[in-house]
DNA sequence: CAGTATCCGTAAGGATACTG
DNA sequence: CAGTATCCTTACGGATACTG
């Protein structure tokens, strides 16, 4: 890989990169979107499985998935009432770049901070 | 892709997933690297390059890259001053998940803002 | 040429309290 | 249960001016 065709990245201006990068960059919504990747499931427990994500940060990223079609909102009308999120298709196929990009982090995360941490002292 | 693996992303609160966003997710920096992919360029040359950033801002991107590992900085004694900046291999690693992203990008981007469009005038 | 230094506005996100 | 409503702090990034 040598400057061959990073186009879709930088093509543009960077309009593309930026298109993404203003839906997933925030610290919530890759988080909200693989823990979805198992199925339907419930705000109490989306808010459960994500540890220290707050009602508020919880349901504007949600909202937002919504909005942008990722992420589909199924109100039940019972007593008490039951509220269900689960990925569309669209929303599905986020995982695989998603998971391409954890994977990366997995690889070279541990390196970076040594180098950083050893930048830092001295 | 129904939930049987996703636990890179999720993993450990998702921490690994916050360490690579903590590194990617502002406006600039995925977007130099894909620039610095055709070789090594000038700081002039990147600020010509990459429409719309500032001095400012390029600077103290290609300075977290560097702390980072992910670029070099290789100054050269001379006047006027050179300075050259060029990925290191893991900064090269960064390429084919950045593409990823792009690619889904590019593919949903579009159906993304249309539905936007249509939830936000009615 | 390759940066620093300074100032400033916005917006992301946390804490807390309240509700149909 | 599934949210809203406020308040508040901070961090990101833009604009501008200056320098070895």
């Amino acid at each position: 890989m040598n400057g061959e065709d990073t186009c879709m990245i930088r093509g543009d201006g960077g309009r593309i990169l930026r298109a993404v990068l203003d839906r997933i960059c925030n610290k919530w919504t890759l988080l909200v979107v693989a823990t979805l990747d198992q199925g339907t499931v419930r705000f109490t427990d989306l808010h459960r499985q994500i540890p220290g994500i707050s009602q508020r940060m919880l349901t504007l990223t949600l909202r937002n998935l919504e909005a942008d079609g990722l992420v589909t909102r199924t109100v039940h009308p019972e007593v008490p009432p039951r509220v269900e999120y689960a990925l569309t298709p669209t929303g599905k196929s986020l995982i695989p770049p998603a998971l391409a990009l954890a994977s990366w982090a997995a690889d070279h995360v541990p390196e970076i901070e040594a180098t950083r941490a050893a930048r830092e002292h001295g």
